[in-house]
RNA sequence: GGCCGAUUCGUCUAACGGUUAGGACGACAGAUUCUCAAUCUGUAAAUAGGAGUUCGAUUCUCCUAUCGGCUGCCA
């Protein structure tokens, strides 16, 4: 068992986008594949007739995609254990489930809907909760009370019927986690889980689950806490079909909390907590909207860097990884017990680390759509100078666009606080000489042209910052950005002294202060 | 309610049973600068509480508290 290939899936249902939980869930899968050298499965697990959202398969497959989460096997690659979306697999189940009646592990229930509120409600309102169990199963409509005739008279005539695990009475369930450690529990405080449904002829998840795991020849479970409290049911599984030789080693990651409030992090949560829970946009058949991190701009790379390092740490204080160093670092022993809120602030660091190690020309295209969205086109040359201008002030892609916009457009308005602050008389009079100066340049230069300026400046004892502000609004139209000579250098020496002019005409020769 | 799990700065986290409990984000302060960022330097900031075990406990055990998950013919 030790030495088997190393197998892993990634198991999404698809009743809605992925939300970075799931993401996070399949990068350590894919990580742990890949270190191993293994095959990274993606299964689609769409047993609930009920909760299908049509789209969401797709979302997930995209979603993977744009992360660079590649699966070796699956849905869309095939593979030796083709299909891998259960519900292509339905007439797998139920031979299963009928092999576990036989040997004595699971038994037919004809309960209706109905009866089975009912009695969740007489439970509740005792102050308990209903459980299915060794208790009541004998109580019930199950194959166990109904004799052998009736139950085949029942499922003959078309009623609905389910089957269900029979749940040991008292019996200590030994399991190991490859996170948690040495976990037992005892099957009295279990229930009997249905494995399938005759309504719509699909197994539950813990059957579909179990089973294709094991054709899969699946090696290890790495999946969500939420998964804990059934993991006795899968191991006695896994000894009912006498498959505890392969049965897979299971760990089980910490849950992605909601960024503010309670709980853990659900679909449902959307973009409502003022950033983004999923990887991509996503709009539901039913017209509903969120956000993604792709459309906010995040780099995948960066997003991939963040979600890794909720949760998992390399002992190290290195923080920043490609795909390729999480693969080498990542190991299962280094991923946490607790549950991990994550800081949207943070996310925005890493992306800004990974902007600013951009190469500009890789960033030109990028900028190029963004400036052609507002009506300017230029060439990708300039668009590398303009992005080589404000990089390091750019957290998100987006942020290229307010940061470059003024360099190829001029400005046609001026900041109100700017101009009070520094349209003044004294300010003018120094810009028209600043221009006079700019005039007898051949062409300008910011290095060759600020020493001059220096020299005018310290020469006459004037304030500087008074002057480049007053040229930076000129220019600009707000206080903020790159160096104003670089500035001037890009646009070039003719719209320099055009945007100085057409302030000058705007503002007026500015008050006396 | 029952079962299971978890608990170190605000957040993510590090620390063979022996450290001034470390790092990062954020916050604050300073440096730099023509502005805004970026960058650099610095400051504040944590072992949930109580019992044990031990020469010594963030680390092991128990109790309590709190948080989380599960308790569906959902996954």
């Amino acid at each position: 068992m030790s030495n088997r290939r190393v197998r892993v899936r990634f198991a999404p249902s698809p009743t809605g986008p992925l939300h970075i939980g799931g993401v996070r869930t399949a990068l350590y899968n894919y990580l742990f594949a890949r270190q191993h050298g293994g095959d990274f499965i993606v299964r689609i697990e769409d047993t609930d007739s009920q909760r299908f959202v049509p789209g969401a398969e797709q979302y997930i497959f995209e979603a993977l995609k744009w992360c660079g989460i590649n699966a070796n096997e699956g849905v869309e690659q095939g593979g030796p254990h083709a299909p891998y979306r259960q519900s292509e697999r339905r007439d797998i189940y139920l031979r299963y489930a009928l092999q576990l009646v036989e040997n004595g592990n699971a038994y037919y229930a004809f309960d209706s809907a109905q009866t089975l509120d009912t009695l969740r409600r007489e439970a509740e309102a005792n102050g308990s909760a209903f459980a299915y169990n060794y208790q009541v199963r004998n109580k019930l409509e199950t194959s166990l009370r109904l004799s052998a005739d009736e139950v085949q008279q029942r499922i003959k005539r078309g009623d609905n019927w389910v089957i269900r695990f029979k749940m040991p009475e008292n019996e200590d369930v030994e399991m190991d986690d490859l996170i948690r450690g040495h976990i037992t529990t005892n099957t009295a405080s279990l229930d009997d889980k249905v494995l399938y449904k005759s309504a719509d002829s699909l197994p539950t998840y813990h059957l579909a689950n179990i089973v294709d795991d094991h054709l899969m020849e699946i090696s290890h479970v790495i999946r969500g806490e939420e998964w804990l409290p059934s993991l006795p049911l899968h191991y006695l599984l896994y000894r009912a079909f006498g498959w505890t030789n392969t049965q897979p080693q299971f760990a089980h990651l910490p849950l992605l909390l909601k960024p503010q409030g309670q709980g853990k992090l659900s679909k449902r949560d959307g973009d409502k907590m003022g950033f983004p829970v999923f990887p991509l946009h996503w709009k539901s058949p039913e017209g509903e909207e969120a956000r993604g991190y792709r459309e906010d701009g995040y780099l995948p790379e960066a997003f991939i860097n963040m979600l890794a390092l909720l949760g998992w740490n390399p002992g190290t204080e290195q923080e920043l990884f490609s795909m390729d160093q999480l693969i080498a670092a990542f190991t299962l022993d280094r991923v946490g017990k607790s549950g991990a809120r994550f800081n949207p602030d943070k996310a925005r660091w890493f992306n800004a680390q990974y902007l600013h190690r951009c190469t500009n020309e890789q960033l030109a295209p990028e900028l190029m759509a963004m400036l052609a969205s507002i009506g300017v086109s230029t060439t990708p040359d300039r668009a590398a100078k303009a992005i080589g201008l404000i990089k390091e002030r750019a957290t998100l892609l987006p942020d290229l666009l307010p940061l470059t916009e003024r360099l190829f457009v001029a400005p046609s308005a001026y900041d109100q606080k700017s101009t009070d602050k520094f349209w003044k008389a004294d300010n003018v009079r120094l810009l028209n000489e600043l221009k006079a100066k700019f005039d007898a340049e051949t062409q300008l230069i910011a290095a060759n042209i600020e020493p001059k300026i220096h020299e005018w400046v310290k020469g006459n004892q004037l304030p500087m910052g008074q002057i480049m502000n007053t040229l930076r609004l000129a220019i600009i139209g707000v206080s903020q950005g790159p160096s104003i000579l670089d500035i001037c250098e890009f646009i070039g020496k003719a719209e320099t002294l055009k945007r100085i002019e057409a302030a000058l005409a705007t503002l007026g020769e500015g008050r006396t202060a």
